[in-house]
DNA sequence: CATGAATGAGAGTTCATTCAT
DNA sequence: CATGAATGAACTCTCATTCAT
């Protein structure tokens, strides 16, 4: 999937730029407080710190804004994912490292996840599917990971799900805040995450599912 | 916290409660289709087959439907862990047997849970902290569940994280549905996330802990 | 100008008379408080004592509500001062009596007054129009008295504005009465009112009018 | 009591008087034709010669309307008695001729003030207060006038109440228009209230008051 | 004769978007 | 390139009135 470009009727790039940065820094806070529907065109731009008018120069409608502030979010999640996972690695401490770092990310942004579980249903269809595009991807970099880390014992489906179950419970830590938060530390949660995925409940039998 | 009552200025109270559950039922699918926002009071009260006129004689604003299908839902699913949960169990095969029958329930019922979790927000304060309440309530029915199926070895901190990871990769299969269900079955996946949790990933070597 | 009726479906007339009273008992205290465009038919029906069925057995509109109050309390106040003033008496005295009499009544029903002076603009114009000519009715009675009481030396127009007057400083009394009864009481405000008629300036110049 | 200000969204705060005089135009108009409850703000806008969303970017609500309407109107009446009553004069005629001033004024404005009157009481309370101050200003005009005029064997209390006298009989040419008006011309009405303020019933007979 | 559930036209208000300056 | 006044479709909510029971 192609990056989705948002048209701007300004022709220096630069300025574009800068200005949808000004306007996302803007957007991000008061989504978070107040939410997409209930946040008006009016207040982005004056968040941002520039008329209604310039705002409209910059995007084509609302919800351009809320994919800026999507896409944004996404980016910088990404790129620290990126900065603190090495695919080299190959031990299962560098597993345990990953998880970490990723538990600290969704900590350090857990407003700006908030937001954008909450708001994705508002973007258009073809933003939605850009969105989830990103989150595949961010689930793959962890899949990779314990790919390399793990002895090949585990199958693929094993492989997707534990990926998918530690990306959940790093945005949990956000989105249920306020039963888990008063329960743990980050670190503590860290912890016990980990500890859980590595031992299981401990009481390992030889388990054949089926209903 | 105290059941939180919608007021009516209807007086015979079947029937509040036989128009409510048609506006529930209209309400929901609305929901789930575009959202709580999107949906105007006159398509509520279209599909719910009254006028608005009537529908605003069961309400008082629009909020109220809102927190009468978050309830509704939650009565649901509470109503159906209740009946498949039995707390004076104490085998593992129990607590297997809870796990199921949740991950079922959150495959039956994913449309409605996706729709309270991307809306919950929209509730004013008070009705959110109702709808947070129940969820507790619901989490308590699984730490319950996990403290009597296992030996006593695991911490209070750890029952309550289980309870909590249960609980939301139950919620994930609905609202990761556009990635899970492409690689998994509900069986599939429940009988894979059981063994994840019942056997950890089997590479168990005393872990501690600590940056 | 022939007595308005105001149709009612209901056969029995001596129910129609105690349902009305019980209507405009509730109404009134209602306007009183609110107004009429702020008060309900709802609000009527319940002050009333019955339901808002039944409010609209013995009325077909709203207005028809308000015209039954203003035509209930001109009724009132047209009783009481047939009954304080005396036609045939011819002193000054008993010209001061009416007055005294007008103006103590103002002060039993200020409530009333205010409310209708406020409100008989939202009557339909026929209503309007009676309510208009009762009022000429009470002026007239005004006059009379002034006619009977004073030597003849009044032209037939000064008895008329004084009649005017009078009336007017009556209802003054109750709809001014944020300004006026700080400053008097009744009493006062009645004695200065006399002494004022009665003697002018007493800086008396043979005036000729003209700008 | 301070101005009570109307907060509007337009900047350019010209523009805001220019439209809010277009408004108040048009909405006196309908509110002398329809009242105020029956003027809705669509029509008040389309009066004015703007739309709704114009409309509303000048004022907050409604009532703000009728806030702008009824403080206009306090205005020019208040400007032109200021024109018309020099505080320096102390002779008879000078309290006559502001009296003829004022009725003539209330002759012009005779529309706007009926609206006044049958509408404060659908402003918020705080305008309320605002308006009743207005009044009060306008007859301590009145007071001082009489007070420079007449010897001082007026006691203040009767000043007040020559004050307030002057003032209603002035507005209650307006508003029983339907009455006074066809038994007077303004000039004629004028002359005779002078007449009898003067002379009084030229039947004086040392009165003591009392029951 | 009494009830109150049902109705829907219409009210006030908001806000994304445009475009002349 | 920036501004902000103007627009009007669309929203939520109210309430006088009706009519089946």
């Amino acid at each position: 999937m192609a990056k989705k470009e948002v048209p701007s009727s300004i022709k220096d790039e630069a300025l574009v730029t800068k200005r949808r940065n000004q306007m996302i820094k803007g957007a991000v806070t008061l989504f978070i407080e107040k939410g997409f529907h209930k946040t008006t065109t009016r207040e982005i731009a004056k968040a941002s710190g520039f008329s209604i008018g310039t705002l409209y120069e910059y995007i084509r409608t609302k919800e351009d804004v809320l994919f800026l502030v999507c896409d944004s979010i996404y980016q910088r999640v990404k790129e620290r994912m990126e900065a603190s996972i090495d695919p080299r690695e190959t031990t299962i401490q560098s597993l345990v490292h990953a998880i970490r770092s990723y538990y600290q990310l969704m900590d350090d942004m857990q407003d700006e996840v908030l937001v954008m579980y909450q708001e994705v249903k508002s973007l258009p269809r073809d933003a939605q599917d850009y969105v989830l595009q990103k989150e595949r991807e961010m689930v793959a970099m962890l899949e990779e990971v314990i790919r390399n880390s793990l002895s090949n014992s585990q199958s693929e489906q094993q492989v997707q799900l534990l990926a998918n179950n530690i990306f959940v419970q790093g945005q949990m830590w956000g989105f249920r805040r306020w039963i888990l938060q008063r329960q743990f530390t980050i670190q503590s949660y860290t912890d016990l995450q980990i500890q859980l995925l590595l031992e299981g409940l401990g009481e390992y039998e030889p388990f054949k599912g089926g209903a």
